[in-house]
DNA sequence: GATGAATGAGGATTCATTCAT
DNA sequence: GATGAATGAATCCTCATTCAT
């Protein structure tokens, strides 16, 4: 199936942004890497802001999706939370160029899409907090400080797509089962509540840019470190 | 006690790198942050490049110190382990904007400072893979994964620098203190094991902005965090 | 005929760095004396060594066909000789800025460039050595030293570009028939053998800046030297 | 004997302009050349502007009193011009690199300066025309155009400063002697005129930098050309 | 004599964006 | 749809020069 020439931009967009930086990439560099002169362009995707803020929200709103899908399939935290880490940690496996992009640009976003996103955001972390809280109150997860272990959460799950490597040595299904583990450790659950777990597979974005597939030689492989 | 004018200008460049990001802050705007015509700036501090390979380089070998201190007081993993912790969470929970800005600008360096400084984050995340593994080795972790454990300690740790406010609710022990019960249970470790554990005080780099003491207004606390 | 906007800007660049030299031309100016701001320059030349690199390029390029043509006509080092000099003294008055900004800006060349335009330069000067051997060989020249009479020689005619003017005293072609004899006198040559000489004239580069036509005025007639 | 802080700089001053061009030199290059802070410079000479001219017109001094000299050591204008030409070509070899910057720098001038030295250098050159003049009307020069003539000459003899270097295969007085005998050709004398004729010593200037005294391998002997 | 500090002006180049074709 | 041409503003950095010390 043809993808359109818009999602190949944002790709393109995806993939700069996500390895020299918002700001350190030029309108003429996201063209050439789409095949597009770069006033063309600005008939796809307008100016170069618009580009990020449609990155940014596509990401945001698949991850809020993502995430009431699964605190949806349960009503218990400790099932919820599984789920929850399970879908950010799948996502994160499955999109880490826009997940990072989605991640560290918020501040070159103009006010009125730093407000509207930020706002998105909040809606994703405040599922955790309800999670977290929710398990408290019913004794299911002994907690120090749940305010605290969010953000300690959350930062250890945003940095699955700092290291993920689509073909390094575990599958995202076994990073999924271990991260629900070691959450589940942080909120003090005995493993043997997990052991059922069989983890969603994650969504793929389209705009996260396909994998460069490389040819697997024994020296690359030993590179490839999780 | 007067601070060296190059002092100043580092702290200029760490506060604006860390807002903004590296490649979107000008050297016009750098000189006047440090009360400096932007010519003067070379005259202290070479150019935006050098700017940044000496904050980097400073951040990192403070880092590393604190580290080999952390693991030189004592031989067993467990003790190792939590001053390990408690030396990053502090580091990163005093030096905030310089941990951000060295965590996240590593692809904006040339070619020889990035080689250097890779090299001593390399340094600096070995002495926790050796760490894990004796832990591991004399049994007093069980860890799912060692590799992977890694990774996401880490970046639990790194993200300590994201949200850390140093007016918030916690001071800098009480973070320190929970985060090392977090790492302790990671590894799953029982709580008593840390009980008695005391944190060293961070060390304050030269170099780190000086916190812009907030008037505390009540909607200012309410957006304060941690 | 139009002529390309290329061209143009090449003809305004000549003009210019004949003028006040290469490292004393801002690129500003250069845009102005090209009807062009100074970033559409870029779009059509490349940056200012580009510029100069094409210049020379041009230059030495034509110099040289047009010494191997004066050369290819005859097998008679006499002959050769006159043609070769009649030639490079055209080209010198045809085309005086392009000559000096190449005589004189090598050593602004980037090092890629200056050992490319090096190298036509002296395949170019090789062509006089040949001619000059062959008449002492041929017995027809006399001469001390051929090696630094081609040195004395080959800057006597460079230096053509350095005085000559167009609306001057004496036509290119009295320029280069006057040429032929002293060239014929330093290789020990009777007037005679030059009498039916009948120079071939010049070629002028698309590069080379159209001469200001002046307004003869009396004052202007006795500055004109030439 | 000691060479006096202004001299070193002017050295200084000759040696880089004549290298990399007046307005391609900075400030600091020169004066870290001379082992000077760049302020410290401003002392012993003045600005840019003020070193360039003193040079220019130590060196057009030099030149025309050299030139005097010759002129008045005879009144046969085959003497004369034998002498001026062994001067010039001498006052070319002793100096080479102050002779090239006030050959190729007049247009970087300010205006009173450059109409200062183009007084000086006009003098000079007009002791070429007169002596050739009365050669002619003497009968002992037998010249086609003698306006043309003093410039191809003229140009023929600046051209020495160009090429000549002091340890190549051809001694200074060596070349003086051949050139004398190249312009006697030019101006249609016998060979057997200037068979006696001995070539003054030039002067070294103070300001022209010493040469680099090559260590003498076979390899570069056979770089050297003349 | 000597120099570090300082600066406004200007250096070349690239920027994101628009628009006529 | 697509693009070459165009530009003002901005980029980082270096310039020659001055001056207090």
């Amino acid at each position: 199936m043809m993808m359109s020439k818009k999602t190949e931009v944002l790709q393109a967009a995806v993939r700069l942004f996500a390895e020299k930086g918002f700001a350190a990439t030029g309108i003429r560099e996201l063209g050439s890497a789409a095949g597009l002169n770069s006033a063309t362009l600005y008939h796809y995707a307008g100016g170069k802001n618009e580009l990020l803020s449609s990155i940014m929200r596509e990401c945001l709103e698949a991850l809020l999706a993502a995430g009431r899908d699964a605190v949806g399939e349960s009503s218990d935290p400790v099932d919820q939370l599984a789920r929850l880490v399970a879908a950010h940690v799948g996502f994160s496996a499955e999109n880490p160029l826009t997940g990072r992009v989605t991640d560290q640009e918020m501040r070159a976003l103009d006010a009125d899409s730093y407000s509207e996103l930020v706002a998105l955001r909040d809606d994703y972390e405040s599922m955790f907090s309800t999670v977290i809280n929710r398990g408290i109150h019913t004794g299911a997860f002994e907690v120090f400080d749940p305010h605290l272990l969010r953000l300690a959460l959350l930062e250890m799950l945003n940095g699955v797509a700092h290291w993920y490597r689509p073909n390094g040595r575990l599958s995202c299904r076994e990073v999924q089962r271990r991260f629900v583990e070691y959450a589940g450790r942080l909120v003090g659950i005995e493993h043997t509540a997990w052991s059922q777990f069989d983890p969603e597979p994650p969504v793929a974005l389209g705009i996260e840019p396909p994998r460069a597939v490389p040819e697997v030689t024994s020296q690359a492989r030993r590179r490839i470190t999780a």
